[in-house]
DNA sequence: ACACTTTAGATGACGTGTCAACCAAATCTG
DNA sequence: CAGATTTGGTTGACACGTCATCTAAAGTGT
């Protein structure tokens, strides 16, 4: 068991603000995207996740994969959203294990109504207050981080 | 109704690798602290909290002001973890409605037990990344959009 | 003292997320 | 082809967080 190598003073401030920064900005864009939109974040991911493919359809695997979600969590998802009408579950004719996720045109709407207002909230509250420079600073940083992360993930 | 100002390439990229690393690095620090030590992020932060202060034990409010949380959560939170034996509420003599949170030795223990692990794993997931410039970098971002978000919840 | 408001906190309903268990279709293997 | 395994997905239990509502104690004003 060796010594602990607790945080030098920066570690501990730049960490504990990061922390608090990303905590207060989830919080800031959830409750936006449902007062204006009632929408919640994961809502929106899977409505993007969607709209991003041509068809507007996923397999709950595709989806699962394409957000790095787990499938459970993806299904509980969906299962929440098809009641609200904004995606419907279709069976898959090839794979009878399978079901398509699909977006409604109810689910398109909400997600176009919802995208102008969310992207101007990410402006409003994250990026406004950067500049070019850290953007890309944090851009490289995130990029450095999650090599990392993925990388630990495949073993 | 203006026109929407979409993110152009640099921005959506920096976003978008910026939100997926926090989610991971999110995920991943709960998983080791719920793995290694029976601990969520959340159980963890209260402990940090009483550990802060001397007495070891907060009223529910100041609790909900250190960490920057609602009270309701914090009520929620305390409920569990009392069950848990980690802290433990106590009648406050001077106001009739207020309740103390204690840190019991079974809490202290847990916390501990913890810390040195978490240190660690922030070391290994995070700040091993980072270039001390890169790290003063994300500190002054956090800091930049914090004074923005802190000043926005006192209007 | 009495009504009025504010404050501290608890509670219930509900959406969210994880883990483990489960089911059935698909696939592999002898 | 029969039996085992793998794959795609669902489900239930439970922790977590938010919102709205509620209770009771404190404080305020007349």
């Amino acid at each position: 068991m060796n010594e602990t190598r607790w945080l030098d003073d920066e570690e501990q401030r730049a960490w504990r603000s990061f922390v608090r920064m990303t905590e207060k900005l989830n919080a800031r864009l959830h409750r936006q995207l449902q007062t204006d939109s009632e929408l919640s974040l994961s809502d929106f991911a899977v409505l993007v996740g969607l709209t991003d493919v041509p068809t507007e359809s996923l397999r709950v695997s595709e989806l699962a994969a394409a957000l790095e979600w787990e499938k459970s969590r993806v299904s509980h998802q969906i299962t929440r959203m098809e009641r609200r009408g904004l995606v419907e579950r279709v069976d898959c004719p090839n794979d009878g294990r399978s079901a398509f996720v699909n977006l409604t045109a109810c689910g398109r709407k909400a997600i176009e109504a919802a995208a102008p207002q969310h992207v101007e909230t990410v402006r409003t509250l994250f990026l406004d207050h950067l500049t070019r420079a850290q953007l890309k600073a944090l851009g490289t940083i995130a990029d450095q981080v999650l090599e990392y992360l993925d990388s630990a993930d495949a073993s």
